[in-house]
RNA sequence: GUCCCCGUCGUCUAGCCAGGUCCAGGACACCGGCCUUUCACGCCGGCGACACGGGUUCGAAUCCCGUCGGGGACGCCA
């Protein structure tokens, strides 16, 4: 009886972004936190935009981030003959009418009203058409919608939102909606409603903008004589200047995908989505799942939008500096093991996995991982930034070549030196590195530092990384000899 | 136009329900310092907000009213 029941419904119309990321993380959690049910319904009753393709994205993004579900994915369209068995009943029972005015006579009406600086609403000519007006129509097969009878007492639809609190919606403020189209298709007011009594919803998370269909949807759930789920809705996610995000107008940066596409961890996308619209009493904003779950409430939902900071173009961040600091935070911090299974991935599609990384060379790649990863962002970037400790097809960054090696006529000949000096070494551990590289400074009577750096430009192609010795120790004497030697740039 | 909702640093937010401990706390970003061969990490410090106006009160970010600002909904879309 008080089971606790979720459920994230998407349409299949485009693929899973942010705002629906949100959506569905949220009613997981409240789901895992207290015992309940996640379902996944699939709405594709707009069978015009629905595509097989966006729902395989939406799902490939749940499990990609790793939102679980415990019944599904139920496909709406499966149940049209309930939605409209459940019309016919509202009909039968005084609470919806068959109306035959068509788009064109409404359309008119509307415009005349707005026009008029009138608010329009549906004028109710069929809902009072006498029996035999009624009966001849049927008979003349005129197409029809059916229409919602909104009570026309004095009184007012009144909910509580677990977030918003009280709402309140007078009758006279909401028209008669239509819940079956002319073709006989139901429309998602009535499915929707439909579908959450037969699944047995008990609690529905979603967006603000549901906010306005609630009361509708009340009415509905009064008219078959259901109970009432509890309402939690949530603030929205804006751009910067405040309007909705969307595909559209955003592009793929409010994709799951494009995260996926971009090195992200699914965790530390699910903690920064979290993190826009609530937080906890204690600002704790690092969490694992076992943590999150245990945190989750949904006192904590703010009721403001939030806007995901992210501007286009800008050339440091390419999405919102936050996502990207919680990315980076998790990629230095987390256990190696499962750095290391990230990395692997990566590399497996950038063609540079070498199997021994699994095998021999497992000790030194979670070595090496560990020596660079803090300065890292995305796991892109160790195929990138850190290419150099897996292969010799990097590229060198220029701005380091002209800080580091054309600014000395002679760097050419003392890194030469350096890699005499280097091949000769028994032992090419880092102290013997450091040892050999200041002596050579010495010698030279040059700062340690134009060696280092002219030596960690060649040998890394970065201008900047982790400390030179452990960064030569970690590519190996042969590598490092070679590439000095060469002295490509 | 009608209805609904919201309004604390640039951004995410704590505090508001149960007014004083808040000349408002944290995080990100930014700036400076320490560390250092570079960059990052880490640590230390700085910048930076209660939309505005009334009222209630000994006292208001917190309660009330108004103004302004923002968002959402008003489809035979979901």
């Amino acid at each position: 009886m008080s089971e606790v029941r979720l459920r994230f419904p998407p349409s299949p119309t485009g693929y899973l972004h942010i705002g629906g990321a949100r959506t569905a993380i949220y009613n997981w959690l409240y789901a895992k936190k207290h015992g309940g049910k996640l379902i996944l319904r699939i709405e594709d009753t707009d069978t015009e935009r629905s595509t097989d393709e966006s729902m395989s994205g939406i799902l490939d993004g749940l499990n990609w981030l790793g939102i679980t579900w415990d019944e599904g994915p139920y496909l709406q369209s499966d149940y049209a003959d309930d939605h409209i068995q459940a019309a016919q009943k509202l009909i039968r029972d005084g609470h919806a009418y068959k109306c035959f005015c068509t788009k064109e006579v409404l359309d008119k009406k509307r415009e005349a009203a707005i026009a008029a600086k009138l608010t329009y609403k549906y004028d109710r000519t069929c809902c009072n058409l006498s029996q035999e007006e009624l009966a001849d129509r049927e008979k003349q097969d005129v197409p029809y919608v059916v229409r919602f009878k909104v009570p026309d007492s004095e009184g007012a639809v009144i909910f509580n939102d677990k977030v918003y609190g009280k709402i309140e919606k007078a009758y006279i403020d909401i028209e008669d909606f239509v819940i079956v189209r002319s073709n006989g298709k139901p429309l998602y007011l009535l499915s929707n409603v439909v579908d959450d009594i037969r699944d047995r919803i008990s609690h529905i998370i979603r967006g603000q903008d549901g906010l306005g269909n609630t009361p509708r949807q009340i009415l509905i759930y009064k008219a078959l004589g259901s109970n009432i789920p509890e309402f939690a809705h949530m603030s929205l996610t804006l751009d910067p200047r405040k309007a909705k995000i969307s595909k559209r107008s955003h592009g793929e940066v409010v994709t799951v995908q494009f995260y996926k596409d971009h090195g992200f961890l699914p965790w530390a996308l699910v903690n920064f989505l979290v993190l826009l619209g609530w937080s906890t009493a204690d600002d704790k904003e690092i969490f694992s799942q076992k943590e999150l779950i245990e945190a989750f409430s949904l006192e904590g939902l703010n009721k403001a939008n939030s806007v995901f900071n992210y501007h286009k173009g800008d050339p440091k961040f390419f999405t919102d500096p936050k996502a990207l600091n919680i990315n980076a935070y998790y990629l230095r911090t987390m256990p190696i093991e499962d750095l290391t299974a990230a990395v692997k991935e990566e590399f497996k599609s950038e063609g540079l996995w070498d199997e021994k990384y699994d095998h021999e060379k497992k000790k030194w790649f979670q070595t090496t991982l560990d020596l660079i990863r803090s300065r890292f962002h995305t796991v892109k970037d160790f195929a990138v930034m850190g290419r150099a400790y897996f292969a010799d097809d990097y590229s060198v960054d220029q701005k380091a070549v002209k800080k580091n090696i054309t600014k000395y006529e002679n760097i050419n000949e003392w890194l030469g030196m350096l890699a005499e000096k280097f091949s000769e070494l028994q032992n090419f551990s880092k102290d013997e590195i450091e040892r050999v590289t200041r002596e050579l400074a010495a010698e030279l009577d040059i700062k340690p530092g134009i060696l280092i750096n002219g030596c960690r430009t060649i040998v890394t192609g970065q201008l900047a990384g982790a400390g030179l010795f452990d960064v030569l120790e970690a590519i190996g004497q042969d590598r490092v000899v070679n590439r000095l030697k060469e002295c490509r740039y």
